[in-house]
DNA sequence: CAACGTGTACTAGTCTATCGACACACTATG
DNA sequence: CATAGTGTGTCGATAGACTAGTACACGTTG
């Protein structure tokens, strides 16, 4: 449970925390009903403004991670160890593909930019997909 | 060679301009040694800056995709072609992924993270493996 | 029911990315 | 060799993202 956020890196702070609470629930290092550290205390922890903390959480809140109890706490929410799992899986298939995709000379950042392509197109279609089958 | 961009997007000009003319080479609309429009004729037709057409430019450049010639124009780049065929072979191999990944029910979020994590992580062995292999 | 600990809300400062205005330098062309 | 058309460079304005400071509201706990 000890986060270890570097500020000169260039990636904001609060993403930084986001990203170590997804990892360690991933890990199961964070399981589901843990309570978070209290946003003062990690602020503390962490040398850094609480309001970045509410800000990581609260954004956590909105994917789903966390829920955030007025009085009491952060707690990692019910169906986040699913996801996880789920999430986990899907790690190993993407591995394969970069790795593959990679040796065959892209570089990283044409990777990304084609993965990004494929996510737009994908999205467009799915769209259109929805809306003949009706499901808006 | 007719590039549409939308100013409302979020997305900046310069990239939404990289990407069409991006597109453009790996459809086959712009071919090696093409010459690209003009920055002051660019900038006009799509009415914005010309110091935008230039950031776009110049970052293509960077990227190798086309050549400034100072006095004469911007041009298509000799290798251009065939990356843009490498990266269209690999866009099969993405699609066929992200839509088997999408269908085990991950959002798109969750996979454009995913995704990334798996860049840094190979990229982070690619970097000891070249170390070790002497090829810094 | 009081007091402490929790998340919440509002406001403001700072920094960076983006875009724009304008003057400079090179090159093809007649 | 002049001129028109090309890319190059410098500076400034603006908007948005990020972080911080401070006061408020709810809930648990004794």
């Amino acid at each position: 449970m000890i986060f270890r956020l570097n500020p000169s890196s260039g990636i904001p702070l609060y993403l930084q925390l986001m990203e170590q609470v997804k990892h360690s629930v991933e890990t199961g290092a964070l399981r589901e009903g843990d309570q978070l550290p209290t946003i003062r205390r990690l602020a503390e922890d962490l040398v850094m403004n609480p309001n970045t903390v509410v800000r990581a959480y609260r954004e956590l809140e909105h994917e789903g991670v966390v829920k955030l109890k007025h009085g009491s706490g952060a707690f990692i929410k019910e169906s986040a160890s699913g996801r996880a799992r789920l999430i986990h899986k899907a790690q190993t298939v993407i591995q394969s593909t970069v790795e593959r995709l990679l040796s065959l000379g892209l570089t990283e950042d044409e990777l990304r930019r084609a993965f990004e392509n494929e996510l737009a197109q994908t999205r467009s279609s799915r769209r259109s997909k929805a809306l003949t089958e009706g499901k808006p």
